[in-house]
DNA sequence: AGGATTACTTGCCAAATGGCAAGCAGTCTG
DNA sequence: CAGACTGCTTGCCATTTGGCAAGTAATCCT
């Protein structure tokens, strides 16, 4: 029964009642994902907001020498989204790609201005979404920064398990910042 | 006049007009800092959001070997604020230093509810700013993933020369995620 | 002024990671 | 089924970066 997720995520950041979100729910529609199909494609403006109830989504950037760099993953419970190009109303430099099947909840952006002119409480909900997203991203930054790729993938295995589960390994090596090889190597373990 | 400079921010979105600039401006106050003097200690809680009309500060985090993580720089015409403090309300994971002496508009968090209440258009605004933090500090990322130390350095040098000029050669390093003697032998320049 | 402290540089060597190419297994495709 | 891919591993060696310690210069403090 996904909309329990739904409602449940409505309710995560503590600024929206159960009545609340019975009322903004209805406003969502559900949707699935096939593996490899793109929800956003770079040149594409993003049009959805899209909550997942299941499944795993890969984002992915092409850096100068034209390599493709997974910049994040999408689970269960997260908002698989490119901030920037929704927001901003402008084109995206990355793709997303479900890697599995997927199913999540969508809202057009449309009905998110919408719903941000008339509700008071789904604004400070969207707000509080936002920044929670922006103080992960400074924790993987500062990770990045101090730790080295062994210690950022073990975390990535304790934290994101379904992550290592069904990404491929050159896609996480992307995500880490090294390169197949050197995650290889670390996998098999220490000494070698 | 730096008042000028405030009416340039806040009409730098788009979403405010200069009539609502001009409106919206008054709920700001002065203030400088002197050098070293600390905006927002590790534990407190951020109170106000600071425009910069001159001036460095560096935000800076321990990490879990204790060191000093230089986290991010902000210069005049930049927003310097602990994001997810701010508009959480939990205490901050980070410190913010004035490097050198600074002015600036500042906005208490109290004030700045209000005006979310009241005006339409200031939420934009603030939404429009935090979505360019957020883009920014992803090309960052995808920076630091990608690109080399000589070359991340060489970016700095070229894009934020303020921080090159004023900031010590130490924190610039942690800032690059490189050591203090490796940013020396980058300096030098190639081959040795 | 004298003595401490701080910022930066440099030399020496070790550790982390990359580049390249070969090999191997699984999968897809006609 | 055969051939072509794709994903992953591994060996060999180069490059990047770190750790440590010494040295120098500048600054601070009293």
């Amino acid at each position: 029964m996904p909309q329990q997720q739904l409602l449940h995520f409505l309710q995560s950041t503590g600024s929206i009642s159960p009545a609340q979100a019975e009322e903004i729910a209805p406003h969502f529609h559900f949707t699935t994902l096939q593996p490899q199909e793109f929800l956003l494609r770079a040149g594409q403006i993003s049009h959805d907001y899209l909550l997942l109830t299941a499944g795993l989504v890969r984002a992915f950037a092409h850096d100068t020498d034209g390599r493709d760099i997974t910049t994040g993953f999408f689970g269960q419970g997260q908002v698989a989204l490119e901030v920037s190009s929704f927001f901003s109303r402008q084109p995206s430099q990355e793709n997303m790609q479900a890697l599995t099947a997927c199913a999540g909840w969508r809202l057009p952006h449309s009905q998110m201005n919408a719903l941000f002119h008339t509700r008071n409480e789904f604004r400070e909900f969207g707000r509080a979404v936002l920044v929670r997203g922006f103080a992960a991203l400074k924790a993987r930054m500062l990770s990045t920064i101090t730790q080295p790729a062994a210690v950022r993938y073990e975390q990535l295995v304790r934290t994101r398990p379904e992550v290592v589960q069904h990404a491929p390994l050159k896609h996480i090596a992307s995500y880490l910042g090294i390169t197949n090889s050197s995650l290889s190597r670390i996998r098999k373990g220490p000494g070698h």
